[in-house]
This record gives C-alpha cells, sequence and structure tokens, in this order.
RNA sequence: GGGCCGUUAGCUCAAUGGUAGAGCAGUAGGCUUUUAACCUAUUGGUUGAAGGUUCGAGUCCUUCACGGCCCA
C-alpha cells in the first residue's frame, strides 16, 4: 500500500487507515463511493423479535414465507471461507445479525469486491432469511452494497474500547462498540419522557426561560461569564431557572417546569459536571408537604415505567434500593442527633456548641456562620452519606435557604425539604417565599454574605422583587437533578456515564 | 487544590536497568454453513512530552500534559 500523504490527513494518521485511504480511492474511481440512494426496510432487531421462535421458524418455514428483507449497518465482524463468507452487521436497532454470503449466490464481481471491503464498513444487504447448522438467524444475501467506508478501524472485537478516556472522547466509538451504553443512554431519555408524561398529565406547563441571564440567581453557586458583543455587555449562564419560573407564577402561569441545562463554574468529579440537566417546576396552592408526596408518586411512576423495574426495586452500585411505599422523613436537628451521640441532649441551636462538634470532626467553618450553617455542615458530613434508601429531609434553617418561606411556627426554619438516595441530593423542594419584603431582605444578607467574600452567595434582584410586588400566589416549587436520578436508574458510578459528551479537558495536538 | 495509580502497535495487554513482544485487527495465500472460524506466511513502535542519572532507561529521578480513584 502506498503511503503518500493527502491533504486531508488527520493528526494521528497511520499504516492502517492509509491502507484504508486506498481502498477509498478505488471506490471513488469505481463510481459514488459515498451513495444515498438505499433504503433499508427492516432492523435487525424486529427480525430477531419476529424469528425468535427457531422452532417455528425453521429452515422450511423461512423458505416457504419467502420473503426479502433490505438491511443497512456497519460490519461488525468477518469470517470468509473461500467462495463464501459470514459477517454480523449493527444496525440502527442496535442489534446484530449475521449475514450468509455466497460468491455464487450474488451479481459477478460482487463478492471479490466485498473482500476488499473492512470491518467498520457501513453496507446495505438484501436477501431472504435461513438459519445456519447452529440455529442462528441469518441474512442469507443476494445483494450488498457499500455504503459508506470507513477509514479508522474499530476496537477490537473481544475486548472492545475500555479505557475511559477514549470512551468519553470519543462517544461515537463507544456506542458503536459497548451496548450498554446505548442501553443506559436509551434510559435516559424514557427517564425524561416518564417525568415529562406524569407533569403534562397532572396539568404542568412546559416552559423555556433564559440561559444567560443578566443577573446570576435562583442558587447558591458560581456562575460562568460570557460576553455579548453587540451590547458590550457581560452575561452569566444560569446556575438556576428558578427565578424566571416564578416570575411566571405571578404572571398567572401556576402550574409550569422546565427540564433543562443549569451551568455552574465549579469542579468537575465523578458527581459534577459544569453543565447539568435540572427539573425544577412549580405548582401555586401547594406547599412543600404537597411536594413531598407529588415526589413520591412521580419517582415510583418513574421507575416502575422503566423496563425490568416494575416493582420498584433498583440495584445501584450493590444496594438495593426501594422506591415504592412512603419515603422516611425526619428533620435534619433529628438526623444530627440520631448520628452523633454527643449532641443528642445538646441544643442544636447553640452555634459555640455545634462549632466545637465541627471542629472535633475535622470541619472547617467560617466565623460568619450561625448555628444554621453549622448544623448543615455536621449534616453532610456525617449523615447524608448513610441516606442510601430514599429520604425526605425537613427542618432546613432559613440561613441556609434564601428562597424558601419562613415556617410559621417556628421562624428560624423554612418550609423545605431535600430527597436524599443512595447518599445524593436528588431533590430540593419548599413552599416559595411570596413576601417581596421578606424576599428583598434575604437579598441584601446574600449581597451582605457577597461583600464578606462569599463568591457563591446571590445578586439582588430588583426585578424579581417587583415581580412578587405584583403578588404572587401562595407556590411551592421543587429542582430534581435529573443527571443523578438516571445515575441511579442506570447503576452509573459516574455523572459521566450518563452524559453523552462530559466536560473533558481538551485534547493536546 | 492535595494524595495515590495509570499512559507501550489501530484495540486489549506483556516486557529483573541489558536486542520492545503477544492476541485481535491489517497485508498475501488457502478454504462454499462459520460462531472470538480455521491453516500458512507476514507488516506494524518517537514506549504521553521534555529534561536528568547511567556504559546502557519502557523500567530510576524531576517537571509538565491528559485520564482514573480517593480527599477538600
Amino acid at each position: 500500500m502506498t503511503e503518500e500523504k493527502t491533504a486531508d490527513q488527520t493528526p494521528d494518521e497511520n499504516r492502517l487507515i492509509a491502507e484504508r485511504r486506498a481502498k477509498l480511492r478505488g471506490l471513488r474511481e469505481a463510481g459514488a463511493a459515498y451513495p444515498n440512494d438505499w433504503r433499508p426496510d427492516t432492523e435487525a432487531a424486529g427480525l430477531i423479535e419476529r424469528f425468535s421462535d427457531a422452532e417455528a421458524w425453521g429452515q422450511e418455514a423461512l423458505d416457504e414465507l419467502g420473503e426479502r428483507f433490505c438491511l443497512a449497518g456497519r460490519i461488525m465482524s468477518r469470517r470468509i471461507m473461500g467462495k463464501a463468507a459470514f459477517l454480523h452487521i449493527q444496525d440502527g436497532s442496535g442489534a446484530r445479525i449475521q449475514i450468509y454470503l455466497r460468491r455464487d449466490d450474488l451479481p459477478e464481481g460482487v463478492y471479490g469486491a466485498f473482500k476488499q471491503w473492512d470491518i467498520g464498513d457501513l453496507v446495505g444487504v438484501a436477501g431472504r432469511l435461513m438459519r445456519t447448522r447452529t440455529g442462528e438467524l441469518s441474512v442469507h444475501a443476494d445483494e450488498i452494497r457499500l455504503l459508506a467506508k470507513a477509514l479508522r478501524p474499530l476496537p477490537e472485537k473481544w475486548h472492545g474500547l475500555t479505557d475511559q478516556e477514549t470512551r468519553y472522547r470519543q462517544r461515537y466509538v463507544d456506542l458503536i462498540v459497548n451496548p450498554q451504553v446505548r442501553e443506559t443512554f436509551l434510559r435516559r431519555s424514557q427517564v425524561i419522557r416518564a417525568i415529562r408524561g406524569f407533569l403534562d398529565q397532572r396539568g404542568f406547563l412546559e416552559v423555556e426561560t433564559p440561559m444567560m441571564h443578566h443577573i446570576p440567581g435562583g442558587a447558591t453557586a458560581r456562575p460562568f461569564v460570557t460576553h455579548h458583543n453587540a451590547l458590550d455587555l457581560d452575561l452569566y449562564l444560569r446556575v438556576a431557572p428558578e427565578l424566571h419560573l416564578k416570575r411566571l407564577v405571578v404572571g398567572g402561569l401556576e402550574k409550569v417546569y422546565e427540564i433543562n441545562r443549569n451551568f455552574r463554574n465549579e469542579g468537575v468529579s465523578t458527581r459534577h459536571n459544569p453543565e447539568f440537566t435540572m427539573l425544577e417546576f412549580y405548582w401555586a396552592h401547594a406547599d412543600y408537604r404537597d411536594l413531598i408526596r407529588l415526589t413520591e408518586e412521580m419517582l415510583h411512576e418513574v421507575v416502575t415505567l422503566m423496563p425490568g423495574l416494575k416493582d420498584g426495586r433498583v440495584s445501584y452500585q450493590g444496594e438495593q434500593i426501594d422506591f415504592g411505599g412512603q419515603y422516611r422523613r425526619f428533620s435534619v436537628a433529628e438526623a444530627v442527633a440520631e448520628h452523633y451521640p454527643d449532641l443528642a441532649n445538646g441544643d442544636l441551636r447553640d452555634a459555640d456548641l455545634l462549632r466545637a462538634a465541627c471542629a472535633k470532626q475535622g470541619i472547617h467553618t467560617e466565623k460568619s456562620w450561625q448555628w444554621g450553617r453549622l448544623l448543615m455542615e455536621l449534616f453532610e458530613h456525617r449523615v447524608e452519606p448513610q441516606l442510601i434508601q430514599p429520604t425526605f429531609v425537613t427542618g432546613y434553617p432559613i440561613e441556609v435557604s434564601p428562597l424558601s418561606r419562613r415556617n410559621d411556627e417556628d421562624p428560624e426554619l423554612a418550609d423545605r425539604f431535600e430527597l436524599f438516595v443512595a447518599g445524593r441530593e436528588i431533590a430540593n423542594g419548599f413552599s416559595e417565599l411570596n413576601d417581596p419584603e421578606d424576599q428583598a431582605d434575604r437579598f441584601r444578607a446574600q449581597v451582605a454574605a457577597r461583600e464578606a467574600g462569599d463568591a457563591e452567595a446571590m445578586h439582588f434582584d430588583h426585578d424579581y422583587i417587583r415581580a412578587l410586588e405584583y403578588g404572587m400566589p401562595p407556590a411551592a416549587g421543587e429542582g430534581i437533578g435529573i443527571d443523578r436520578l438516571v445515575m441511579l436508574l442506570t447503576d452509573s458510578p459516574s455523572i459521566r456515564d450518563v452524559l453523552l459528551f462530559p466536560y473533558l479537558r481538551p485534547e493536546v495536538e
């Protein structure tokens, strides 16, 4: 084979690619190398399903049927035996089906051409069905065409592609050779569809609100900054859609939801990607207790709609998680008392006591933190990782809940809950604060925290206050991390496994 | 940000500081129901990058890049 360089060579060009490129030149000389006039009428998965009964569909029955099927797929393996060959193709259904070629059953010259093709090439095949000696359903081809030449070789047939970095960077290859990856992303789609179905059925309206914000808000997180050239204006990628969705509640869209991307300028890890997908929904004339019931119902419905999870039980990294029935509920204070015996009889609103407990645990604290923040640190340190079964935690301090409604009986607490599963926060919901004066005070407190150096604290959003001043119906709102939920339902240890293109540092060239 | 581990042929992996290898894939030939097909022959390497130690470095040291796991 020639080694001559061509202008369209890519940087990691090698001998194997050069050989395939030479074959492609031959194809170009013979005519259209990348035709688009082949129309399959069948997918492999459907064929395999339809003829799965090998007793009913033996060779005689298939001969009698005499139906000709037309498929298109990628050559995944080949076994050439002189004047006959077997190959497996994998098509858009994700399934593989065996193809049988015999030189004398194909038009003149086709078999010889086929022997020049490679694993990875995309082909169109047509023929009648047969069963091999071992009973495998196969297409006995009377026609086969090359639809697209693959210049790059696929990973090895037995071990496949296992290198994590390559799997994430070249997800297209991962999808071709690792069937489980396809399953994961099919399920991701099913989960989101099930959530939409659940909310639509209950009269929630799906909306889209801005991704680019003048004032970042709706969550305590550092934003990404971008720039609008024509307006010469810095903009922030949203950290949450919350404040816009609540403006819609003011406007009378009393049940709204959005499933979309949020962006947070934080570290990258197995649980964090700079962009991630959240469901947020708002529900007028409901409170956080209604949300808890709705969340239980939603998760139960979503889980049981997944093929294989009809009983509501999910296996996640060796733990059995049960999404059926009523989930456990307890307050932050109860949780901390339960997991820190030393504090069980103490005053859990005594900042000095909590600060000492944090110090004992080696938890870093700031002077400005009051009892609420300190209590949450203790909760996150020891309790959160142990909440394996779905658990609703309530009784959140107002200090860490700048957008939640204050509890009527206990003004230091918020009408808020979080749901934990497998040691992670899955949902966060609360009765919304619709008192514009209280909200303005909270914003001022956040601004003070910002000025004291907290880069995650919120800005003062005057328009949001103005909206509340028109009157927002009493409401409850919730956010559910879709990626984390999909991780649970696909037994994925890393968020990268449920993102088609997880963020990775650029490749060096 | 810190610690530990990894990076060798297209893929999956070997290689006491002493000639860089195997399987698959590829190439050439044989084989008309194979199943990781088989048989014969065979090509393929800037060992992530740059320095250093050494008579000699894939291997030891330093820095850097990317990734994985754990921690913050």
